[in-house]
DNA sequence: AAGTGGCA
DNA sequence: GCCA
């Protein structure tokens, strides 16, 4: 065996079914950023607000049946975009096969999300540690596509103490939890200035979800 | 608490 | 960074 036959991992266990899927998703990622492009010039992403009053540090826009939002009442899912009163545009196809078969790849079959939270992270943005729990059927996982400019994904436990891994993310890469993990706290920490020759200097995370 | 601020 |  020698070093130069070495090949990066193409499948990084986590935690109680978490995985990661390093570059899983770079054949598509040319259809997937033109289709993610078009999608945030006809729904502007919006700076949500916690039902704590607080301004979320990253932009969000949704596709597919359920948009995750927030808002003074509370967190949740919602048919239509809050500044508009429209509905989110379906989920194109590309990316519903991604997260099935990235799901697949991570042991769990028959995954048919019905929404896509994209959130725009510019650099100094952040996500605080959180459980996905407005989810009516917690049996699906959760499956996160990376575009862009890198970050540290943060992968805790089921409390909020838990000490958390430290998931280094770039274009292309996805991550998948369910099971045990399917409600373990996670997060990103503060992006770091870089530019992506696709992107810009911006970090797009797609989270693909059965919200109902 | 999908948040901030305090302390290290 | 860790904790509340």
């Amino acid at each position: 065996m020698d070093l130069f036959s070495e090949q990066p991992p193409d499948y990084v266990p986590l935690a109680d079914g978490a995985c990661w899927l390093p570059g899983f998703a770079l054949p598509v990622m040319d259809e997937l950023w033109s289709c993610v492009a078009q999608h945030l010039r006809i729904y502007p992403p919006q700076q949500m607000q916690t039902p704590m009053g607080y301004l979320m540090s990253v932009t969000t826009s949704s596709m597919g049946d359920w948009g995750w939002v927030s808002s003074a009442n509370g967190y949740g899912y919602s048919a239509v975009n809050p500044a508009t009163q429209q509905a989110w545009p379906p989920i194109p196809p590309v990316i519903l096969h991604l997260a099935s078969a990235a799901a697949l790849k991570a042991g769990y079959a028959g995954f048919v999300p019905d929404s896509c939270l994209m959130n725009i992270y510019q650099a100094g943005n952040k996500m605080g540690l959180h459980q996905d729990k407005d989810e009516k059927d917690t049996s699906q996982p959760i499956v996160s596509v990376s575009l862009g400019i890198p970050a540290t994904f943060l992968f805790g436990g089921s409390k909020r103490s838990d000490k958390t891994q430290k998931i280094p993310l770039h274009h292309g890469d996805v991550v998948v939890w369910g099971g045990h993990s399917r409600r373990f706290y996670h997060g990103v920490a503060q992006v770091k200035p870089a530019i992506h020759p696709l992107t810009g200097q911006q970090r797009i995370n797609l989270t693909l979800r059965k919200a109902r």
